[in-house]
Order: structure tokens, then C-alpha cells, then sequence
DNA sequence: GGTATCTGACTGAACCGCCGTTCATTCTAC
DNA sequence: GTAGAATGAACGGCGGTTCAGTCAGATACC
């Protein structure tokens, strides 16, 4: 196993692939012409087909809330830090269609991801805006009683939304210019006071 | 080919085969097991595998939809409307645990579902929101300014992601319980004055 | 420096198990 | 007796995975 980052090449080539045909409809074949390379030697890093999908989200996922974390560290105020994670949400979609296409639709595959494989991984994504608010309401800024819970799931899934129609609707538009509307709602639905 | 619902009996089967072990690794042989009959006989109602998944989606959201407008119709206020629309959203998930588990887990398969097949029943469950979103804001209950397609993605998005959450923590809570505390912040977010 | 030997990453054709689909045959109702 | 619904064994091809063979570069020895 000389180099050390062919598993690299592999998983954005299996990125591409899958953007392209989804996950059931690639073959290994094609991830490795892709990444040119022979098929065989993708079973030298990667034990199965499935393997490449797990890593390729864990890794991404991972990159991503690592990403927003550092991110949010130069910032203060707990309502311009959602501000934040709802802009960089769709910026980094944006910036990478592939990956969106692969982690809007095609990473949705039952069983094998959401299942298991990404439990984790999407939990820390969770925790980061769950500590967001948390701050807010010790701040005043966030209503006292807030759910926090219900509305970290109700912010993620209102950005997933986006994003998965955005993906669908063939990109036609900048998916960053509802960064501002989706944060003011969501703001105004959980903060104390007007906003 | 006698037996007129023995397609709806096909669909109901598949919904129980596939909750329990998602679509491609269930076998045709495992839906006809399941609904007491031979695998050839499944051809002489559906063409393909994946025709017995597009029906059942089709079906589903239309039965979905049109429960949906014939319980709005007997509500006049645009907010207790929204209140109506998530409280309906997870009662039905929450009192058919297998169609939940379809819809929220096995649906998403990227390219041959949300892309095509689903489209116009999909969009007519967001015309439903949409609409009674415009109601809110000609009463003037709901902010003029309100982005309506941007915060109808986000409703949808946000009881999605609950539920979601629901099914694959196992079902461990009531999901209906979130439906207050989901409508409130939502409705919060868009309405004009306090809630 | 040159040659022989070795190492192990890489290749890709072939294998083999799987499963969607077919269709010759059987069954059933009239 | 017949039409047509139902059956389920068998087929075919598809595709993930394997592994015997290749070859480029490293190592050893002269």
C-alpha cells in the first residue's frame, strides 16, 4: 500500500460517480475508470463497494462540522452564529454540486447510512447547533423554554430541505441567497424578543 | 386479472418487506411470500420491481394529500390550518410505523424517486402549505414580506427531519408530542405580531 | 555503474452467486 | 370444456469480488 493518498482519489472519484448515476447504478468499474485505475486495486484500500459510500460520508461529514466549528469560534453572538451555520451550510453545497448531489440524494439509502454508518457523524452536527442555542437562551437572547432539541432537528431538516430541492430543481438558482430568509424565520421563531 | 385489489394487497405487502429490510435487499420473492402468493404473479400486475415502490409512493402521497385538503376544509383560520397540517403530518407517521419507515428511510433513493416519479405529488403536498401560507399573510396574520416557497420548504423540512428522527431512534417517543412545539416556533417565525 | 533479484502495488479477465423476470404447466370457476 | 389466473422452477446476465500474473522500482551484490 504505497500511496498514501489514493483512497482520496478513489473517494472523489466515487463522488463524481455517484453525482452522476447514484449509488445502486455505478458500478465499481466506473469509480474505477473514474479514479484511472484498475478495479482490483480499489479492494487493496477499500474491503467492498459499500465501505467506499461509509468512508466517503464519514469523511465529508466529519471535514464539514469540523469546518463550522472553527468557523463559529470567531464569532460571539449566539443569533449571528446560527447566521453563520445557515450561510456555510449552503455556501459548501454550493461550492461542491457533486457532493451535493451525492449527500442530498444518494446518501439517503436506507438501512446501510442513516442507520449505523453516519449516527455519529450527523449527532455532532446536531450538538454543534444544539450548543448554539443552548448559548442563546443563557444569553436572554432565545426564548427560556425553548425545546432545544425539536428546534436543532427543525433547523437541520428546514437546511436539508433547501438544499434537496435546491439539488432536484437542477441547481437553477443560487441556493446561498435563501441563507438570509431561512436564518431570519428561524431567528424570529425562537428568539425571545423581536429580531 | 380477477382479483381488483389484489394490487393494493401488493403494495401492502411490499410496505411490510420493505420497512424491515429496505428495497434493494429485498427480494420479489420475499413480497410475494409476504402477500401469500407466487413471485410470477406480482407480473401480472406491475411490470417491474421498481414499479411496485413508484405505485406505492404515488398512491400513498395522493391518499396523503387529499386527507390533508379534506381536513383543512373544515378549518377556517389560516394558523389553526398550519397547527392542523403538523399535527396530521405525524399522526399518520406516527399510527403507520411501516409506511413511516418506507417514506422517511427507503423513499429517498436518490434518481428513481424524488427525481420523476414523485415530482407532481410531492409538489402538490407544498401546494397544499403554500397556499395556506398566502391566506395567512392576505388576513394579515402572517408577515406581507414572507418568502412563502422558502418558509413552505422549511415546514415541510423541519416535520420531515422530526420525523426522520423519529424513525430511525427506533421510535422511542411519541412523535406527535413535537407537533405543538413544531407548529408554535414555526409559526412564529412568520407571523406578522406575536403568536 | 551495472546486473540480478526481489518486492508488492497494480491489473483486469474470469468467476460465481444472486435475483429479476419469464413461461410451460397446473389449477379454478363457470 | 375452456379461459384465464396463478404457479414456481429455471434462465440469463449482471456485477462485486478474486487472484494469478505483470511490471516498476527498490535492494543487494559484484
Amino acid at each position: 500500500m504505497r500511496d498514501p493518498d489514493k483512497p482520496q482519489q478513489i473517494i472523489a472519484a466515487a463522488i463524481r460517480v455517484f453525482a452522476r448515476g447514484g449509488y445502486y447504478n455505478s458500478r465499481v468499474s466506473d469509480i474505477a475508470r473514474e479514479a484511472g485505475i484498475a478495479s482490483g486495486t480499489i479492494y487493496l484500500y477499500f474491503k467492498t463497494k459499500d465501505e467506499i459510500l461509509v468512508t466517503l460520508f464519514r469523511e465529508k461529514m466529519a471535514e464539514w462540522v469540523a469546518l463550522v466549528r472553527r468557523e463559529l469560534a470567531a464569532e460571539r453572538n449566539p443569533l449571528a452564529k446560527i447566521r453563520k451555520i445557515v450561510a456555510l451550510h449552503f455556501q459548501v453545497l454550493e461550492e461542491n454540486p457533486d457532493l451535493a448531489e451525492v449527500v442530498q440524494v444518494e446518501l439517503r439509502q436506507g438501512q446501510k447510512f442513516f442507520r449505523g454508518a453516519s449516527a455519529h457523524e450527523v449527532s455532532a452536527y446536531f450538538g454543534v447547533i444544539s450548543d448554539v442555542l443552548e448559548e442563546g437562551v443563557g444569553a436572554g437572547l432565545i426564548r427560556r423554554d425553548l425545546p432545544v432539541k425539536v428546534a436543532t432537528k427543525m433547523l437541520f431538516g428546514a437546511m436539508d430541505q433547501l438544499a434537496t430541492s435546491w439539488v432536484l430543481g437542477k441547481r437553477g438558482y443560487r441556493l446561498t441567497e435563501a441563507a438570509d430568509p431561512v436564518a431570519t424565520i428561524f431567528l424570529q421563531g425562537v428568539c425571545a424578543h423581536g429580531v
